[in-house]
DNA sequence: GAGCTTTCTCAGCTTTTTCTCAGCTTTCTC
DNA sequence: GAGAAAGCTGAGAAAAAGCTGAGAAAGCTC
């Protein structure tokens, strides 16, 4: 997908942009409003992720502004969330879907799948790995015919897992993708949750599918 | 469905193009009177929404314009609640329905649906979900034998949460779909009634149709 | 216009999730 | 096989999310 990203604060661009591309899209990247709304004219965008807070012309005004000029392209508004800008209203000026920084990598290009899939009525969009079945629209998963309730951001991980499947994430990774931007805690949060996924995971007798390499990371395996 | 839309209004006309294309139709859009027409003429539509307040052309003469030129495309009027114009003008000008602003979305595509039912005449188009079922045009609900008294806004919600069955929807969507447009109160509104369905659609033992997914939003589920 | 229904807000309560911490186990190196 | 590094895990605190009863306000009906 051809991906727009409107967002000043460099760092958050830079890591938004270098994630959305490992996920395979082509990114460009406006630092303020007006920039952001030459692209969004000259180009052919499936998805802009729009920041409210910029220079020059603010995310509101430039979604305003595209939808004056009948450009329907799908907007992801960005939005902080101490909320001085409220929400409603990111929806109300035409935006098609909205984020509270702050958000997590795998949180954000699910949010924008999401949006490029409207409209296109097809819906296969189901990861497989081995017997394991994870449903985004749903948000469900499945072992064989078993469902396991999974939280929020065990959701995330496995979701990030399987998009990686066979290759090995390393700690530092994961945190990136599915913990928050800007997430400084303990890094061990990441061993916990895979240990919470084994425990949800895990064929009652079959070895783990999440396999640790050890100073490297982890790993799903499709299959036993 | 290949669906016109003729509003001013930007943000409205936003969301009315993005509640619809979510559901499954092709939206056009156009911003005045003149440019509805055209469109309205030059392209085949299921049914056109139209606005009566509008630059260049009102909805009246719209209206009136393609029904002189023989199309009879299904009209649906939007017209405010303060009554400046009148509705049985709308109706006398040619057009099959109205709604008075603001109207939620779920029953704006209630009413695209009937209008553009019209023509075909079979179809049963009830609603079922596991064995709920729930019928739009006479306005009742049924979990198996029994009936089930819902107010209007229970029934949108369940109406909206049946046509996206097995599919968690956020509070977000709900909100967005369920009540007026530019509702801006508390969201707890939602569970608030997803509350009250609750508590009249269970089964007396069973388990609740209504899941909640925690951080995401709710799901209906068929069985169990 | 009294009485009933519906819709919505509010605030306190309950449940669930997320994260940290500290001690334990496993693996690797020499 | 001792020591160090890496990983695992149970307990529990803190925060977040969701639920619900009470009641105000607005609408409808007769």
């Amino acid at each position: 997908m051809r991906l727009l990203v409107v967002e000043d604060e460099l760092k958050l661009a830079a890591y938004v942009k270098r994630g959305l591309e490992a996920d395979g899209h082509a990114v460009d990247v406006a630092g303020d409003g007006v920039e952001g709304l030459w692209l969004a004219r000259n180009q052919p965008y499936d998805v802009i992720v729009l920041d409210i807070m910029l220079p020059k012309r603010n995310g509101f005004q430039v979604c305003a502004d595209l939808r004056s000029e009948s450009n329907w392209t799908p907007i992801l508004m960005l939005t902080a969330k101490d909320g001085e800008y409220d929400i409603a209203e990111a929806l109300d000026t035409g935006a098609d879907d909205y984020l509270t920084k702050p958000f997590s990598f795998v949180v954000l290009t699910a949010r924008i799948r999401a949006l490029a899939r409207r409209g296109a009525p097809e819906r296969p969009t189901v990861l497989e790995v081995g017997d394991l079945v994870l449903d985004p629209a749903a948000h469900t998963a499945m072992r064989g015919n078993s469902e396991i309730r999974l939280t929020a951001r065990e959701f995330s991980l496995l979701d990030f897992l399987m998009r990686h499947a066979e290759v090995t994430m390393s700690k530092a990774d994961i945190l990136n993708a599915v913990w928050d931007w800007g997430f400084d805690g303990d890094p061990n949060v990441v061993e916990v949750y895979i240990g919470y996924l084994r425990k949800k995971i895990d064929h009652p007798f079959g070895r783990s599918s999440i396999e640790t390499v050890r100073g490297v990371g982890y790993r799903l395996r499709a299959n036993r």
